[in-house]
DNA sequence: AGCACGCCGACT
DNA sequence: GTCGGCGTGCTC
């Protein structure tokens, strides 16, 4: 690695030799710089390169081989060329299938490809070369233990898979019906072929155990990616994944862009899992992305879910994708019982902040004192969802966004969710001066609360993003649930994803309305996914399970299905039927343009703008335009938002429309978000 | 995204 | 009179 100084410049009409860089920055273009001839040689594409960028200096990546220019000049840049202050080595290049990969992405997704690159490499340990040696945490390798012992259903599912090594299957699997183990099984022989394995999950830092499991499964060290590493354990796994020293990664969506030579299999777990969606800095969609690089890599791609995404099962009728069922749990246990407790005609518990029936609340203690475990989920943090003057009926509001503040009693404080601004609990009303202030609503804080005052028996844990501020915080949730202190878990969304309570027999869903209208299109098929992931915590163990949802909406389709009166084909017909007529996804593409400013009458002009142009375009072919139009929450952080959806059947005119759009927004005072493939489209 | 430069309120 | 609030604009 050499270093060289910048300097002002080479003199005018010298032949100089120059690099085009991407940056990790939302900049829709690459910066070139000059560099030395002997560095020339060594800046392969894929290569980072340290550059001076404005007052500072920034990492990049090299994105095309060095060019000999013979004068700087023709390349009409009013300043003279900064040049490149250091070059990676080749050991630290992306593979060039990422690479290309990326570049793949970057066009898809019309994200900058330095964002998307900055994904697949830790650019900046790379880049400071610190050579100290990180803690990588390692456990033990216990020799291999067991192949694994399959039953029928599994081996036929192995063996179906094994046959055809290059094509994508999705295996449709109840929770419990052990889609991990054919998984390790299919590792296996891919490893033994001396190729790599990547698994991706939703959200690695919820699920410990899979972790241990695929460790053990495969008798080999493993690359575990998470957020909470430091940037020099990234960086450790990164070389050791590209120099073949380890080769079975497990992590979140990003570990799609593992820097192994030469990958196998990909398994993309619990495929239809929203948080594959990348929202922020480079968007993506890490289970379509890894689809792209499996055909790239001839890589066999398993897709596993107990209910899989309209979008998966699409593709498996094109037969783009091959399909695998796994009807039974293993070691014969049954699937749980699901009972409906209609909350707008039974009786219900009085001064608590949660809708109970006396009915469910028995059945709690009923199962407690069986001395068996519960566990009660609520999609809602705080103790209420928000606080009302009695008096004028004004409700606390963020001062940023447009959205009420969520009450939390322990915190003492009011929370926007959203932005996370916090406040006193104010001891007078803002607009009436009153004092009576209430809260409406229920939160699992007030779960907590108030359920042990109800139920002497229960011994209550909380698990909600409130509570984990760290990995090991939610181990020891996890573990002291498991011990014979606490008998009940409560909590959001975290206690739904993965864990194997072996001792749970009653699941309790608070109030299902709450997972029923969101606006969005994709709404009831998510609601069906996490109710059933919801009852797939019940009943892990030797006991038969039972889960109790309570609502005020017994009719809603999805309770239908959950209760087995319709169907899962039946549900999934009707939707994919509204979809197909509204041209949804998957019967047509989506792309969302959100604008956003401080100012409202800017933004919904600038957005009137936009559709207007796009309208007019002499190029626009088969679009759909819808809005402008306002989101649900129309003001985030102090930034007022519109939205204009377009559809189509075909990417090149989503692109088109995109190409309209950042042409204009360039001297906009609003900034334009691109979303290509949106999630949360009403 | 950073991180500047650039114009209006409370301080040594 | 300044220190500094964060509002636009640029980065090869």
């Amino acid at each position: 690695m050499s270093v060289i100084t910048p300097t002002s410049g080479s003199p005018m009409n010298s032949p100089v030799w120059v690099v085009e860089v991407a940056l990790p920055r939302p900049i829709d273009q690459f910066f070139t710089y000059e560099i030395q001839e002997d560095q020339a040689e060594l800046a392969l594409p894929g290569c980072w390169v340290k550059v001076p960028f404005g007052r500072m200096s920034a990492v990049g990546v090299i994105v095309r081989a060095p060019k000999k220019i013979d004068d700087v000049k023709s390349l009409g840049f009013t300043q003279v060329l900064k040049k490149v202050i250091k070059v990676g080595e080749v050991s630290d290049q992306i593979p060039s299938l990422v690479f290309k990969l990326c570049q793949w992405a970057s066009d898809y997704y019309q994200s900058p490809l330095g964002e998307l690159l900055s994904m697949a490499a830790p650019l900046s340990a790379l880049s400071s070369g610190v050579n100290v040696r990180t803690q990588l945490p390692q456990p033990e390798i216990s020799n291999s233990r067991s192949g694994l012992v399959l039953n029928d259903e599994q081996r036929s599912v192995l063996s179906a898979i094994t046959a055809e090594p290059e094509k994508a299957f999705l295996i449709d699997g109840v929770t419990g019906s052990g889609k991990t183990e054919i998984y390790i099984e299919r590792a296996k022989k891919v490893l033994a072929q001396e190729k790599g394995v990547i698994i991706l999950v939703p959200e690695i830092a919820l699920t410990p155990q899979l972790e241990s499991r695929v460790r053990e499964g495969l008798g080999v060290p493993i690359a575990v990616l998470h957020s909470a590493l430091s940037d020099g354990q990234r960086r450790d796994y990164w070389l050791k994944l590209k120099s073949g020293e380890l080769r079975v990664v497990v992590g979140a969506r990003s570990a799609l862009f593992a820097p192994m030579k030469s990958c196998g299999l990909i398994v993309v777990d619990e495929e239809h899992d929203a948080s594959y969606k990348q929202e922020e800095r480079a968007r993506y969609q890490a289970r379509d992305l890894a689809f792209v690089r499996a055909k790239k890599e001839k890589a066999q791609i398993l897709f596993g879910s107990a209910t899989p995404s309209l979008e998966t099962l699409e593709r498996v009728r094109e037969e783009k994708i091959g399909y695998l069922k796994l009807e039974k749990r293993i070691i014969n246990r049954s699937m749980p019982k699901v009972e409906l407790v209609n909350l707008t005609d039974e009786p219900l518990i009085a001064g608590i902040q949660a809708p109970f029936s006396e009915r469910t609340i028995e059945k709690i203690k009923l199962t407690l004192q069986k001395g068996e475990k519960v566990l009660i989920y609520l999609n809602r943090r705080g103790f209420a969802s928000y606080l009302v003057c009695l008096d004028c009926g004004e409700v606390s509001e963020c001062p940023r966004c447009s959205l009420s503040l969520t009450y939390h009693k322990r915190k003492k404080k009011l929370v926007c969710h959203t932005c996370d601004f916090h406040s006193e609990i104010p001891d007078h009303c803002k607009g009436c001066k009153g004092v009576d202030l209430h809260p409406i609503g229920a939160g699992t804080e007030s779960l907590e609360d108030e359920l042990p005052a109800l139920i002497p028996e229960m011994k209550a844990l909380r698990l909600d993003r409130d509570q984990v501020t760290s990995q090991t915080r939610l181990k020891k949730i996890l573990s002291d649930f498991s011990s014979d202190q606490y008998n009940t878990l409560m909590g959001t969304q975290m206690v739904v994803k993965g864990h194997d309570f072996s001792e749970v027999t009653l699941v309790v869903v608070v109030l299902a309305d709450g997972l029923f209208r969101w606006p969005d299109f994709r709404s009831n098929e998510r609601a069906y996914q996490t109710l059933t992931q919801v009852a797939g915590r019940a009943g892990r163990g030797e006991k038969p399970g039972e889960v109790w949802i309570q609502t005020f909406d017994i009719d809603h389709p999805v309770l239908s299905v959950i209760l087995g009166r319709i169907s899962r084909e039946d549900f999934y017909k009707s939707e994919q039927e509204l979809r197909s007529l509204l041209h949804y996804p998957p019967y047509g593409r989506l792309l969302r343009l959100r604008l956003t400013h401080d100012t409202e009458s800017v933004v919904k002009k600038e957005a009137d703008q936009i559709v207007q142009m796009i309208t007019i375009d002499p190029e626009k072919t088969d679009i759909e335009i819808l809005g402008p139009s306002t989101p649900m929450i129309e003001r985030v952080r102090g930034e007022h938002r519109m939205d204009i959806l377009i559809k189509s059947s075909q990417i090149q005119w989503i692109h088109r429309a995109v190409k309209v759009a950042k042409k204009m927004t360039s001297n906009f005072k609003s900034t334009l978000l691109v979303d290509v493939d949106p999630y949360g489209v009403s």
